[in-house]
DNA sequence: TTGAGATATGTTATATTGTAACGAATAAAA
DNA sequence: TTTTATTCGTTACAATATAACATATCTCAA
């Protein structure tokens, strides 16, 4: 059940965090953009957990620095996220207008969500079996895909199991 | 080609209309709701074509009968809008924040949009290939959907085609 | 037939999510 | 060092959606 170590009682937050800032260097490098500083601190705040972030819960915990007295605005926190998503270091969470990181952004992948109701976390999943039954049904359908957004809300494992004990 | 049919020049769209309004008239007989003027001329809103409509378009077209003078107000569409999702009536395409009529709201169904970026027309397909494979990966994820989204944007059939002419 | 509950709508206000437009600062390149 | 591109600041606003409470209408049982 390796799919669960990443969000049971073992699973170390921090490497993810540490990874994921690894990562974006790393793809920043790669593809030239520039992590800045509020860019960095976006995507942290969005990997301070597994849960879909909204645009407006960063604004309201991003960290003013000297020049930017009081709250960053809209426009700042939307600039750093589309620079994220273009880059492929966070994901779009379209069923419910937030934001999560990617976890696999050297990789240039499609992926599947699954989004718990109760413990809030999400899982990203590659899913290979279901990409390619999409491609058939694209080639069925005659058409051409830009984008594919594949969000399934339900019950985690850990969370079906909690409620079992319950 | 059967799947192109509903899109093309020989489409007959009053018969769509036609057919949206005696499913509902049907469903709402089953499932024991009413359909009121607001939720009738909501649903025809809809149905004017086959894109997405945004709730605020609505708005804007409702037609105020003698007591509502003025324009509808949002509170009024949305909870039409609620409605109608409830019977299946229509779905809400979660990439765009817009509403298209179901197909097929008699028959409970899992589903997949097709959505072209050029003519905005959306296909709305069964796709069981698709389905059962969601399911086999849901059973590997041991997750337990109460929903799925799956969206995918591109060139339908009928724009490729054209593109190639052009 | 009346009155108790359920359903549907009206009304006001506000919350949430997201962009446009333009200028200043900074960094990279010529 | 001028030019050019990128990033960020700032103001204003557009677009999407809901809360809360009042009123009206309908149903059906007492």
């Amino acid at each position: 059940m390796s799919h669960l170590i990443e969000f049971n009682t073992t699973h170390n937050h921090d490497a993810c965090i540490h990874d994921a800032l690894e990562n974006a260097q790393q793809i920043c490098q790669e593809k030239g953009g520039v992590l800045t500083d509020i860019r960095r601190q976006v995507l942290e705040l969005i990997w301070r957990n597994h849960h879909p972030v909204k645009a407006y819960d960063i604004i309201e915990k991003f960290k003013p620095s000297e020049r930017t007295q009081g709250a960053a605005k809209p426009t700042t926190i939307y600039r750093a996220l589309e620079f994220l998503l273009e880059k492929g270091l966070i994901h779009r969470v379209e069923s419910l207008n937030a934001f999560i990181g990617c976890n696999n952004p050297l990789h240039v992948h499609e992926l599947l969500l699954l989004i718990c109701k109760k413990c809030e976390n999400v899982q990203e999943r590659s899913a290979e079996i279901v990409m390619d039954s999409v491609k058939t049904e694209l080639i069925n359908a005659h058409f051409i895909a830009h984008s594919k957004t594949i969000e399934i809300h339900g019950l985690c494992e850990n969370c079906i199991q909690n409620n079992q004990v319950d």
